[in-house]
DNA sequence: TGCCTTTATTTAACATGATAAGTATTATAG
DNA sequence: CTATAATACTTATCATGTTAAATAAAGGCA
């Protein structure tokens, strides 16, 4: 069988570990987790989405996102604006207070991503991009 | 700003998922999750060991597995050996049952694995497994 | 229009992730 | 030998992951 640590699923969880262990601190000491603050950069890059859309570009499940999205409220980080042809379908973006705090962590956590790029190098990390993509691609064409 | 999509750790997670999408409809067909199928699978790999070091094994953290091994031995899946010399530490080993679910479950595992190699292809999976192992030992040390 | 199906989201239930605090046991300084 | 620190786990708490079921609104059809 085989090697046990030679686990697909495991090197990506590990690789990712690694690398959240050095956003994870800071995102804390600003109150959120790492899940929240990608529902925040997806309203960012959005501008704006429903919750479904949302769910996708956060890679989050749906029950997750609802959760989420009560704490980001509750905090006024978001807020809902209903959609009069389907009300079904709410209009999910970010409240001034929730642009204010993605404008002060942002460059913060960026800072912290180029750190990576120089230790890793910029062409293998492009490489590792490459075959993330290309691996998810393949499984998803085929699922 | 770096465009939202190109977020390494959610690269890592998409890959990681595309991948644990095949495999967790067999695991919970087996009550299993895809962490307790990591526990029992380092526990194979190393025949009996102490929590601390399952946890490494199995990338798991504390609390977490030990909630899981209470879940697994409730189903006499696992069994805890005392150790005389040092009654902090027991010995975690898999039951006669635990063994024969590893050794049903493992091989159907093992080909749904097989598939994905197929899929992507010998050479670029050990290219991404490099690219990752790099990519972990270059975090780590400069942790 | 009224019924049925589909779609979008939320709830519910149980398991794990993450951090902090607690407990018991062992090692160690004085 | 004893108080203290370090070690190995476990509990506790809150947030999210995963699946199934529920809810509610929109669409389709007789």
């Amino acid at each position: 069988m085989r090697d046990f640590k030679h686990s697909l699923p495991m090197e990506l969880m590990r690789a990712r570990e690694a690398a959240m262990a050095r956003f994870r601190p800071m995102l804390r000491d600003h109150g959120l987790t790492e899940q929240q603050w990608r529902v925040i950069r997806a309203l960012v890059d959005a501008g704006g989405a429903e919750v479904g859309e949302l769910a996708r570009k956060s890679c989050l499940l749906a029950p997750s996102l609802t959760r989420i999205l009560q704490h980001l409220e509750a905090r006024s980080l978001i807020k809902r604006t209903q959609n009069s042809t389907d009300n079904r379908r709410a209009i999910i973006s970010l409240t001034a207070r929730g642009r204010r705090l993605f404008n002060k962590l942002g460059p913060r956590l960026e800072a912290l991503y180029s750190v990576i790029e120089d230790e890793f190098g910029m062409e293998r990390l492009e490489a590792l991009y490459t075959l993330l993509a290309e691996f998810y691609e393949t499984l998803q064409a085929n699922r």
